[in-house]
DNA sequence: TCCTTATTGAAAATGATTTTCAATATCAGG
DNA sequence: CCTGATATTGAAAATCATTTTCAATAAGGA
């Protein structure tokens, strides 16, 4: 069988193809919802029961170095993971169901030069998420 | 003596004044850079000895509840304060020395609108927040 | 000044994450 | 296909941030 693509990019790093990371990156490559490591661990058992939630962390750091992951940061807490964008893309997170939707965000570049010649900061890095409710969540509400 | 508005306001929803508070807020709301709870504990207790670490929570708790200050997020952890920015405004953060300085961010507005007529979500909120070096530690690094 | 009650600090409890360590599984080499 | 070096694992303990509990204290209206 062949292997998806992340395990391929961690087996190509030196890391070795277990049945725990497999577990692991079953889940986070298929969520479109930012989860937190518990969430992970409780998901990933129904491959793997003997999984350890140690062992999340881990595979956590190591997909988050590689790139392949981000760290979502809520009003709610800091905790989650989610796939992480591609290029210049940022997160739109649903507030009610928690769904993460993903937009380009191009036209920051005008912007962020403007406030570094304002600031005289010389700006390396931009965090830009929106939150608001899914058409999903908006329908269900009206 | 008068007081610092940000306890006038407390004081106006309530809450009594007292000598922990006072340190507190002292600190809090003449600091440009963003502090952790253990910082500002250390800091506040030159001013109030006796100050606990719980009660420097319980403040900031009443401080973020008033929209006062409001939290911070970075690479390295969430766990710090800073004044919370009036208006329209977001945070940019000195890699190198942790100095936070404001600017405007009105010209978002298009770029929202636009990404919730694509993406069908109804948005309410936005977190930006830029990280670069500050005009000081840009000369230092030359 | 007195009295009610919000507030306090210390200690214990909780929750998330990290470290330690001996057992196990991966995979390169024979 | 076996074998051995070693990366990886899970459990338990340690650590770190935060919250809760509770009796003592202090704020501020009467």
């Amino acid at each position: 069988m062949s292997e998806h693509p992340w395990l391929v990019q961690l087996n190509e790093q030196g890391y070795r193809l277990t049945e725990a990371r497999r577990a692991v990156v079953e889940i986070m490559a298929h969520s479109t919802y930012a989860l937190t490591p518990i969430e992970i661990f409780d998901e990933a058992r129904e491959a793997h029961p003997a999984l350890g939630l140690v062992t999340v962390y881990r595979t956590l750091e190591a997909l988050e170095g590689q790139g392949l992951i981000q760290r979502v940061h809520q009003p709610q807490g800091c905790q989650a993971f989610i796939t992480a964008p591609a290029g210049h893309q940022h997160l739109l997170l649903c507030k009610q169901c928690g769904e993460a939707a993903l937009f380009e965000g191009d036209d920051l570049e005008t912007l962020i030069k403007s406030i570094a010649r304002k600031t005289g900061y010389q700006i390396s890095e931009h965090w830009l998420q929106l939150f608001g409710l899914c058409p999903n969540c908006r329908m269900a509400q009206a």
